[in-house]
DNA sequence: GGGCACGTTAACAATTTTGTTAAACAAAAA
DNA sequence: TTTTTGTTTAACAAAATTGTTAACGTGCCC
């Protein structure tokens, strides 16, 4: 034996690549194991079944975008720095996995058990980490105010729609892929601009940052 | 004879309260059939395949918030009351058939092809009848300038997204079906304020707009 | 080398799902 | 009453899809 644990990794490496990347949000076992070039049966040996392949990798997906978030907002940069790096991250990751937000929605859509399984309370918070931060901005007048749920929704509805209606808006504004692109990239100024009513800062990331974004 | 286009009707009301309300995406032509009391055949009589089902819905619901769009955007109202009026609309829209934009979403990601087809050139742009309105306001300094496509965006993305994230939301917040509704209600004044920055209005409207949205 | 442990494969079974069809049926027209 | 037309039904066929299993292969330890 020398395969082990990178057949399954290649597995689940191929399926994202369909989920994420290609957009096939409802690819078979038979089409994960072809983009995998391995026997569909390895896909049930290694994860018993289709529904917790689909588990697993959304587990692992949203812990990721929790660790970056935990990564930004407990770095040593300014609120509206981190808010900068964040709107960015999230941006750039859509340009990379343009499906990932599909995925989530619809699977927390399909079975909302998974959404609870996902934010158990000893979970970091996103919130959290940025409640304190918020309420000073606002104290200071510098924001108007509101809770820090609408705050984040807000922040993330932003981000992340454009990539969840990429068709509808391609169509109904005439956009290539070129400057759908090319869109997406100037909403990162817009969204902050939106949010703080002023210019978006360049912001210098730490390597470690930098690391873990990339 | 009697039914006719009554059946015919029946099944796709059946079949939307299956998608927009009860959040079965990916009903089978058997739970319709069910839904709608009426042997599964019919749904081939009438619409020939689950498929032509779907994309009747679909051009129906795009039709129907279009038209309401464009009720709304060549009404007498000033530019920030049809804001506030369109902001309002879609959320009461939202509450009332919760998985419309899942469905929206998740058909188009499916086959991009179906988002071409329903905004043809042909059809009226929402974004056509505020662009000068838009370039007016910003013009007057009493907006940050952006493009229209980003303007309509930053607004449908606000409006919409809590739909469809909404078993997130529910988990990484906490709420209870009760406090997810107050927060959505809460959201048209936030939505209202993270644009146009100041309180939303209070909007009479008139006679045929309150029927176009009921 | 022989046996062991694990990975891999092909074949099979079971289920689900869509779409078709021929017959039954019901109302209106002739 | 018979015919005609369009609707509804049950039964069938075909395809797709998931999950299981028994056999096979391959390296490794003794």
């Amino acid at each position: 034996m020398v395969k082990d644990q990178a057949t399954e990794d290649l597995i689940k490496e191929k399926a994202k690549v369909l989920f994420f990347q290609k957009g096939f949000l409802d690819a078979t076992t038979q089409e994960i194991a072809d983009e995998a070039k391995v026997n569909r049966a390895l896909i049930h040996y290694y994860f018993r079944s289709r529904e917790q392949l689909l588990d697993s990798i959304l587990e692992e997906v949203v812990n990721r975008k929790r660790a970056r978030a935990k990564a930004i907002f407990t770095s040593a940069l300014s609120f509206r720095e981190k808010i900068a790096v964040y709107i960015s991250a999230i941006v750039d990751q859509g340009l990379m996995y343009p499906y990932l937000e599909n995925f989530i929605i619809s699977e927390t859509a399909r079975d909302p058990e998974r959404a609870n399984m996902l934010c158990s309370p000893t979970r970091t918070r996103t919130t959290e980490l940025i409640r304190d931060d918020l309420a000073a901005e606002i104290k200071a007048g510098k924001l108007a105010p509101m809770t820090v749920e609408h705050f984040m929704i807000n922040l993330s509805s932003m981000c992340n729609y454009p990539f969840l209606a990429k068709s509808i808006l391609k169509s109904v504004h005439g956009m290539t892929d070129q400057s759908y692109r090319k869109f997406l990239q100037d909403r990162k100024q817009i969204i902050y601009r939106a949010i703080f009513n002023e210019e978006m800062p360049e912001v210098q990331l730490t390597p470690e940052l930098k690391s873990i974004l990339s």
